[in-house]
RNA sequence: GUGGAAGGCCGGGUGAUCGCGGUGUCAGCAAUGAUGUCGAGGAAAGUCCGGACUCCAAAAAGCAGCGGUGCCGGGUAACACCCGGGCGGGGUAACCCGACGGAGAGCGCCACAGAAAACAAACCGCUUUGGGACGGGUCGGGCAACCGAAACCACCCAAAGUAAGGGUGAAACGGUGGGGUAAGAGCCCACCACGCUUCUGGUAACAGCGGCGGUAUGGCAAGCCCCACCGGGAGCAAUGCCAAAUAGGGACCGCGUGUCGCCAAGCCUUCGGGCCGUGACAGGGCUGCUUUUGCCCCAGCAGGUUCGGGUUGGCAGCUGUAGCCAUCGUGGUAACACGGUGGUCAGAGGAAUGAUCAUCCAGAGGGACAACCCUUGGACAAGAUCCGGCUUAUAGGUCUUCCACGCGU
RNA sequence: GCGGGCGUUGUGUAAUGGUUAAGACCUCAGUUUUCCAAACUGAAGAUGCGGGUUCGAUUCCCGCCGCCCGCU
């Protein structure tokens, strides 16, 4: 936790720690080749933009995908419903500027397992990928 | 009470905190914020049918091909759906199930077994007649061995009659009983089945009664096919508009240089007119083919194929109607139709309903039962242009009507 | 959204509606060999699921399930 995210905290949360959603695929295939972690419940993986992109170079970007692998319709929105979840408990204090996040489902787990476990694993997987940045 | 049949409804509730999508209002230049309100299903699913809507410029008729439907009548925008009826099958019954036109148009197939598998005949068999004479028996002669006769039985041959019977098979050219006969046979009779038909009932499918025919009728059309009816193609990523960027493309194919007129503006003029433009005819193109109306083209153009380049934004379509929901009335056996009153209920655009906690309602397991306590834990499954159906998945709960059996009064 | 195709032993393929679903590779057992390989002999193993038509279905029809492909 360095000044400049404290900082952050004290003006309206709203205004700079909003959430950017990735859409395109050219984004998802960009972060799929970089450093990933998985975890029981999902996998995620983390890609530092460089300031080439016309982006807004102090956004956290964060995507959501599920395959067909992970089950039917419900089973599928259910599983994104519970990564946007943590995430969006998580990343606004936890996740570093500029970076795009991907979070990945897994079949039958990130459905079922309980919330807490997904939210204290979302947290170490942060924390092994900011350690190999660093 | 037990077992069953048909149909309908619900398919977790309440509260708190944090969050998501649409939209209204307010604030703000804007980003955005505050606040109010609305926010998945009975199947939203599978995409199996039918439509609405949009484009292919639009439309009609015929032919061919392809696909579909298939008892009758009704309902509906339409349907392969629904309702009622008929027929056939199942069930003690309530009730359920049925691709349910045609095998007197034609082609094809019917393995194995069996005498025979589709013109109906052949074969075995049965009967009569004629012939034969190895055997048994009869008669005659003879003590006997044996000899002779006739042709009774069995056997062999031939002719004629017959289709009752023939281990089979999924299926065998009507069935049962009686008469009849040399043996038999619809040969004759009764009943049943089948075909044709008068009359009656019914809109019809069909049913009933009667008459006639002696049988002309095998199965398969979810094999080809015939008959009747229906169907143009593509799909909201349809389609229309706006903006930006790049480009105002290349190659090939196809068509194509016609005739007769007109002259407002512009240009040329030798003042006749010509170019451009425009009208008609001819020609060419436009659904698989033909025809008709129509549309497009004619100095280069629209059409087809292909190569290359740019964009991946916004708005509309987009949810309010063949509406739907609740309720009432009228007509109809019903499906449904008509009318009145009230309400109006997701409209996103890589796509919104989640997380945590408390409590209640069902459910499962355990504490020997109950009260009670503990643990566990909500079926199938989520809109993507919209409707009407079908099919498939579905833990559990609940209501109504009906049937059979048992018991009580 | 629209459309097409395919499901047969462990694998990749055959089979006109008609015996016990054929053959190849693989697996197992045996023979042979000091042992292995090769060869030979033998065995095991399948019509995706549920209905229907038919005397009879891998085949024909219908409904599900799974897989693959195409167009917009």
């Amino acid at each position: 936790m360095d000044g400049k995210n404290a900082a952050h905290k004290e003006r309206s949360p709203a205004v700079s720690l909003r959430l950017q959603t990735l859409t395109k695929r050219a984004d998802f295939q960009r972060a799929s080749r970089t450093a990933h972690v998985a975890k029981p419940g999902f996998v995620l993986q983390m890609r530092k933009r460089p300031d080439t992109e016309l982006v807004d170079t102090d956004a956290i970007r964060i995507g959501f995908t599920c395959s067909k692998k992970v089950g039917n319709a419900v089973a599928r929105n259910r599983a994104k419903r519970r990564l946007r979840e943590i995430a969006r408990l998580a990343l606004p204090e936890h996740g570093l500027h500029g970076h795009d996040y991907v979070l990945i489902g897994r079949k039958s787990t990130t459905a079922t397992l309980p919330f807490t476990k997904l939210q204290s694993d979302f947290l170490h997987a942060l924390g092994i990928l900011h350690g190999k940045k660093k």
